[in-house]
DNA sequence: AATAGAACCAACCGCGATGAT
DNA sequence: GATCATCGCGGTTGGTTCTAT
């Protein structure tokens, strides 16, 4: 059996969105709100698959979204962030305010990942290369409960876990031993991920054998590559902690 | 001025995740 | 637990605009 169409094709206008379909579009979400994406071009009245109005929506319509040249702080921060979060352009678009991942994304696409690539062949081959296998590419999850940084106990080096304790947490603690591997991470909790919001990474959670409770490898040299579900992690943290973050990429991206 | 190729960007498509039943 | 509906994401496409010749 296969995957059942979004909607019916039939009669239906496909291509750029005239003026008129886009003050329908505008005019219902300010009275009816978002969602409902399938029923909303019916009601509307507009011939468009519900895919379509939702994506008309958020990347050109909605009244936040931020028009214009991409700024080269924000450029930076694109840099920096798809570094940390490879082609994940809705999380990279959340750090952006009035930015959509489709423009971020192409913004990528046309002007970055070229300089990006004449940036690289400008390194000497004898340099060690680790951006490549720094950005870790995860699934999102979504946070179910909240983690009291107080549950961590620093001096033992493990997660003390909460009252629903997952497997996953006492595996974190067996893999220490084996820094090197990302295989832990997939069962990494990310609720427990939380706990990391605030608090500086590289010192309170660094491990005597060179790795830290993120899953992050600390090479003799001071390099720092992180783990899977540091990025999952990511995904929770507002802009300024995630520029703490930022701000130490020289110490441990590069 | 005409044209070809490059660059840009809006929109489409397919898939996976999630929630409801 | 299975199935279906819906949503959101990332990759890709194709039309438009820009630039070089």
């Amino acid at each position: 059996m296969g995957r059942r169409p979004c909607c019916a094709k039939e009669g239906l206008n496909k291509g750029a969105w005239t003026a008129n379909e886009d003050q329908i579009l505008k005019n219902y979400i300010t009275i009816h709100g978002e969602g409902k994406w399938r029923d909303l071009p019916q009601k509307a009245g507009l011939k468009r698959c519900g895919k379509s109005c939702r994506l008309r929506w958020l990347n050109y319509l909605r009244p936040d979204i931020k028009r214009g040249n991409i700024s080269i702080e924000e450029e930076e921060l694109i840099i920096r962030l798809h570094k940390l979060l490879g082609n994940r352009w809705s999380l990279i678009a959340g750090r952006l305010p009035g930015r959509t991942d489709n423009e971020i994304k192409n913004y990528w696409n046309t002007n970055l990942s070229k300089r990006m690539q004449g940036q690289k062949r400008n390194i000497s081959p004898n340099t060690p290369q680790v951006s490549s296998h720094n950005v870790i590419r995860t699934k999102a999850v979504k946070c179910t409960k909240a983690v009291n940084v107080d549950t961590l106990d620093p001096k033992s080096e493990t997660l003390v876990n909460s009252p629903s304790e997952t497997p996953s947490s006492s595996a974190i603690n067996e893999d220490n031993t084996n820094n090197n591997s990302m295989d832990f991470l997939v069962d990494f909790d990310i609720d427990e991920l939380l706990a990391f919001e605030y608090n500086p990474i590289p010192e309170l959670y660094r491990t005597q054998n060179g790795g830290d409770k993120m899953g992050n490898n600390v090479a003799d040299n001071g390099e720092y590559s992180h783990g899977t579900d540091f990025c999952q992690a990511c995904e929770h943290l507002d802009l300024r902690g995630l520029e703490s973050y930022l701000n130490l990429e020289d110490e441990w991206i590069n």
